[in-house]
DNA sequence: AGAGTGAACCTTTTT
DNA sequence: GGTTCACTCT
């Protein structure tokens, strides 16, 4: 078999029963011992491709590795193979287990803003004015089903504090509702397999049959009920290959058990770990500064990236007036770069902290006429356009959703306004119906005026209909015909002063449309539910057909470029309460940031720059900066200063932060007295 | 019912 | 600085 793998990737792509941890070391090469490891299975092993799962956290991390792999292996003996997020093997469970699990066909997957929406709809029964507090309680209520904490347990843990109590309450009521809604949220994607093989061991040991061989990326990345599932499937047979690299666990804060690395130790004692130390990425000299940094943490595994790709250049350090001159500096560094070296596009990338901090250089490269590609920022289903029409679709498909329900009932208008639909919600409560089919119901019209009613009746009606038509085949016809019936397009220009804006959101449908079709070619005999729950769980439209994306600067999260590699990495905004971030250093999870950081350095292959602004604008006020602690962590004689000033210490800039704020103290204290 | 105006909040990272 | 939410006016 032909591979390209040194002695220890060998190895590991040849221990095929029993558990085994690989710790893969940044650009080790994990994802070549992962499909090579699946080629091998098949190939030399003569293991069915069906009786292989590989699990990934994200959709991208999915699709390129289901690339990688068919590469290796023709159609034939790739048939059958799973390659799938975590989120969406449990909605394949769940879909297949439905009526075990109380479900009925055709259910629907709330998202975080439909979640929000209906914790906020359930607070204001409760409480008066639930503000922003709803999404904090979905946070809680997330991060107890992400600790597999059911809800009586969470009310138990709450133990008498005031917010967990009621959060643990609203957890209690939100399930609940969720299904007689007849939906699920993310977490339960993950959470209703683990109760459901809990209480039903033939079928856990039907699933266990399916998926003999389990490997699992990034897993520093998973939380306690994602790795119950794990340990679920695996049972005794045991056959399961984990990837992961604990300086990259950057997802604690979304309930990522990075000790679940660790754990393995104690739950599988045969347990073969080996260790990928040589770095096929970056040059010496990125290496040392990644290696040099990540020593400021603990470590449970001591590990030393080593590469021969030669030493390579200094790590550039620029100082910048403010983030605008932050902008202009890298942009230009970038520019000159590019005419020495006439490299493309697509081999530079800047990353950032945080989402908001894309804004000034994207202005920037649009000045200089420089093609970019944003990933992250706000989802393509975020769009209010497109959450319109996705609404329209659930409720095609699952009646019994209130939320899409309320969302569309008078979107675009049809008299039916609030008071009619409170009027239609109190009815439905009474009867213990959902929203539709209470508007169905003929009871209905003596608590309505006759003209709500009517108006309900008709769009009631013509949802069945179209539901109807759903079910003997062709959804997208009917996607059309609902869009063309409602006349959304002409809603569009009705609602939005700007033309233009119109006609965009209206492309955007379009581009849903186009999608929904892809996927019905892909396979026919999906229902239209089973394309829309897909759908849901897939953060961007954006294909990896797309012409010119080849040759565009990639602008993106720290968070996003993890498992990504660029020629040049610019990281941008290497400053206190930014790199480590405010919030982070007031909670003290500083480690966490630090590895942040190592990720950015860690995607360089040749070069690296780093930049920091000096002053920085701030909810519209400028305020004092001081450069990372990170940079200072970082050794000298691998630095290479440059931008405005001589260099400053941090603990001088600090100084001058802290007198400002004392300052500002004194003048508060002075207004109060 | 819907549009238009102010106030308050905010910015971590995502399936 | 920008967005979202609630209130008020037409």
């Amino acid at each position: 078999m032909k591979h390209d793998l040194n002695p220890r990737q060998l190895s590991a792509v040849k221990h095929i029963t029993g558990p085994c941890l690989i710790l893969a070391g940044a650009g080790s090469g994990k994802t070549r011992v992962i499909t090579q490891k699946i080629a091998y299975l098949i190939k030399e092993c003569g293991i069915e491709a069906r009786h292989i799962a590989a699990v990934t956290f994200t959709n991208k991390a999915a699709r390129e590795m289901k690339t990688r792999v068919s590469s290796l292996l023709d159609k034939q003996q790739a048939k059958g193979l799973r390659v799938s997020t975590f989120h969406t093997l449990g909605l394949d469970i769940i879909r297949r287990e439905l009526s075990t699990l109380g479900y009925q066909p055709g259910f629907s997957i709330y998202d975080s803003s439909d979640s929000t929406a209906l914790i906020r709809e359930l607070m204001k029964q409760a409480f008066a004015d639930p503000g922003n507090i709803a999404e904090q309680m979905l946070w809680q209520i997330s991060r107890w089903k992400s600790a597999f904490v059911q809800p009586e347990q969470a009310m138990q843990q709450a133990n008498g504090n005031a917010q967990l109590t009621a959060a643990a309450a609203l957890y209690e009521k939100y399930n609940h509702h969720l299904k007689t809604y007849n939906a699920v949220d993310f977490d339960d994607l993950i959470m209703l397999p683990v109760l459901l093989f809990r209480t039903h061991p033939d079928v856990l040991e039907r699933w266990q049959n399916r998926l003999r061989h389990l490997l699992v990326d990034e897993y520093q990345d998973t939380n306690a009920t994602q790795y119950e599932l794990v340990k679920q499937i695996v049972g005794v047979r045991g056959n399961l290959t984990v990837v992961g690299d604990d300086d990259q666990s950057i997802y604690a804060w979304r309930g990522a058990q990075p000790e679940n690395l660790f754990q393995l130790k104690e739950d599988f004692p045969q347990l073969e770990i080996i260790k990928l130390e040589q770095n096929y990425r970056s040059t010496g000299r990125i290496l040392k500064v990644a290696n040099t940094l990540i020593s400021n943490n603990p470590h449970e595994f001591a590990k030393r990236l080593w590469s021969d790709l030669g030493f390579g250049d200094p790590v550039r350090v620029v100082r910048t007036r403010d983030e605008e001159h932050e902008a202009e500096q890298v942009i230009s560094e970038l520019n000159h770069h590019r005419f020495v070296h006439r490299g493309p596009l697509c081999d530079y990338a800047i990353l950032y902290r945080g989402n908001h901090q894309s804004r000034v250089f994207e202005r920037m490269l649009r000045e200089h006429d420089i093609p970019y590609y944003l990933s992250g920022g706000i989802s393509f289903f975020a769009y209010s356009e497109i959450k319109d029409i996705m609404a329209y679709l659930r409720l095609l498909s699952n009646p019994d959703d209130d939320n899409a329900f309320l969302r569309i009932v008078n979107t675009p208008r049809r008299e039916i306004g609030p008071g009619s639909v409170e009027k239609l919600a109190n009815y439905a409560t009474e009867r213990g119906h959902s929203l539709f089919v209470a508007a169905r119901e003929l009871g209905l019209a003596s608590h309505l005026g006759p003209r709500a009613y009517k108006q309900l009746e008709h769009f009631t009606g013509w949802i069945s209909e179209l539901a109807h038509q759903c079910e003997n085949g062709e959804p997208i016809e009917v996607v059309k015909r609902l869009i063309s019936d409602i006349d959304y397009e002409r809603w569009l220009t009705d609602s939005n002063k700007d033309e233009s804006q119109a006609t965009r959101k209206m492309n955007n449908v379009l581009e849903l449309v186009n999608w929904l079709q892809r996927m019905h070619k892909g396979s026919p005999d999906a229902p239209l539910s089973d394309l829309v729950a897909k759908l849901t769980l897939i953060d961007t439209l954006d294909n990896g057909e797309d012409e010119d994306k080849g040759n565009r600067v990639q602008l993106m999260t720290l968070h996003a470029a993890k498992g990504l590699e660029f020629n040049n990495v610019y990281l941008v905004g290497m400053e206190e309460d930014l790199l480590p971030h405010r919030t982070s250093i007031e909670e003290e999870t500083v480690e966490e940031e630090r590895r942040l950081a190592y990720v950015g350095i860690t995607r360089a292959k040749k070069n690296l720059t780093m930049s920091f602004a000096v002053k920085r604008k701030r909810y519209g006020e400028v305020i004092d900066c001081a450069h990372s602690r990170f940079i200072d962590e970082l050794p000298e004689d691998d630095l290479h200063w440059a931008g405005i000033g001589v260099q400053i210490n941090r603990e001088e800039a600090q100084e001058r932060g802290q007198t400002h704020l004392a300052n500002l103290k004194n003048m508060l204290t002075a207004g109060n007295g």
